[in-house]
DNA sequence: ATAAACCTACCGAACGGTCGGTAGATTAAG
DNA sequence: CTTAATCTACCGACCGTTCGGTAGGTTTAT
């Protein structure tokens, strides 16, 4: 018998492999052995699985990092950890994670707006540790925002080249993002 | 009349907003003004169009970015102008960079192995200064094609969440990103 | 000069195929 | 016996692409 979350599974594979678009409801279904319209009979619409997908992906996130977030670490060693617990999230949850990044803007407008608010949630958890940093005299930066983005830039394009069985552990990727982010390339 | 280049135009632009697959060919072709079955006067597939906008696009990045890589400047500088031009040349051209990079994938296998020795000749270009600056003495970093990703990644990031009329140009966006890059986050 | 031949640009109609989704019968589980 | 799970069969819409044809300009042959 076939439980939604194993559908959900099937299908973030897929929307990873294929893209939304490209991917059919026939794939998924033969991914988990069903014809078609057994899907039906537990999810209600291919947006729907998106929608779930993108919000699982979401919360899953929030939660690892803001672990890390809460603990009360020095804003450089937390930063670094948070990174870590982040490049570690995302490449334990390949499928979804690619899914969040590369596919959330195949959501039904409608859907779409009520998914940004989470992302803002997101988001201000790095706001905070980079302010942190700059309060205790630690950081420097002119625009904490655009830091921000910066820093969940190089993250997220990781996994576009990320694969698993590369030369770096991704502990080790995120060490050196980190080391790069926090002294940078030049010498002195 | 209508142009071929009106047409790869148009695709891109559409392309960008729906993504290849959730783009229609009625879609292109209404764009232009044109029924459908026209457009196959000027270019004979839907694959077609998309190797020749990601073609376009490298050739384009190329050109910009190697232009600047050929000057002799500090490698600090260097980077610095690179930055710029990268971000400079993908916001003017939009579309076409956001089609590069985030629909590069839903080119058939075979198209795609003809796509990827650009790629690398592009990311070279990147490799290079690194070690420029690493053999001069004024770069420090363990591992150079890690950081290229890395610098990469958060150029490439920016398209995701970029808008011409947001509050920093893009000049000011490149110049904080190299300094993020080059000075690192933390104070000393 | 003129008419035949050709070319470019476009169109409406249609093709085979796939899409997401539905209706209703059938099977399996408790 | 009931209900949850899965099936077969099907729907209308749309997909990328092809086809036959046409209007109108350009070249070629006489």
């Amino acid at each position: 018998m076939m439980t939604r979350d194993q559908i959900l599974d099937a299908a973030a594979q897929i929307f990873r492999q294929k893209g939304y678009h490209a991917a059919s409801m026939q794939d998924i279904a033969a991914a988990v052995n069903l014809q078609k319209a057994s899907l039906y009979h537990h999810v209600s619409s291919k947006q729907e699985i998106l929608l779930a997908l993108l919000d699982q992906a979401l919360e899953l996130l929030f939660e690892r990092i803001s672990e890390v977030s809460n603990q009360s670490l020095a804003p450089d060693e937390k930063l670094r950890q948070m990174m870590r617990a982040y490049l570690k999230a995302m490449t334990d949850h390949f499928d979804l994670a690619t899914v969040l990044l590369l596919e959330h803007r195949s959501l039904e407008p409608k859907l779409h707006a009520r998914h940004i608010p989470n992302r803002d949630r997101f988001e201000a958890l790095w706001r905070d540790v980079i302010n942190e940093g700059l309060d205790a005299g630690a950081f420097q930066c002119s625009d904490p925002a655009l830091t921000v983005r910066g820093l969940l830039g190089v993250m997220n394009w990781t996994i576009t080249w990320y694969r698993p069985n590369g030369a770096l552990t991704i502990e080790q990727i995120a060490d050196q993002f980190a080391s790069l982010f926090l002294d940078g390339l030049r010498r002195r």
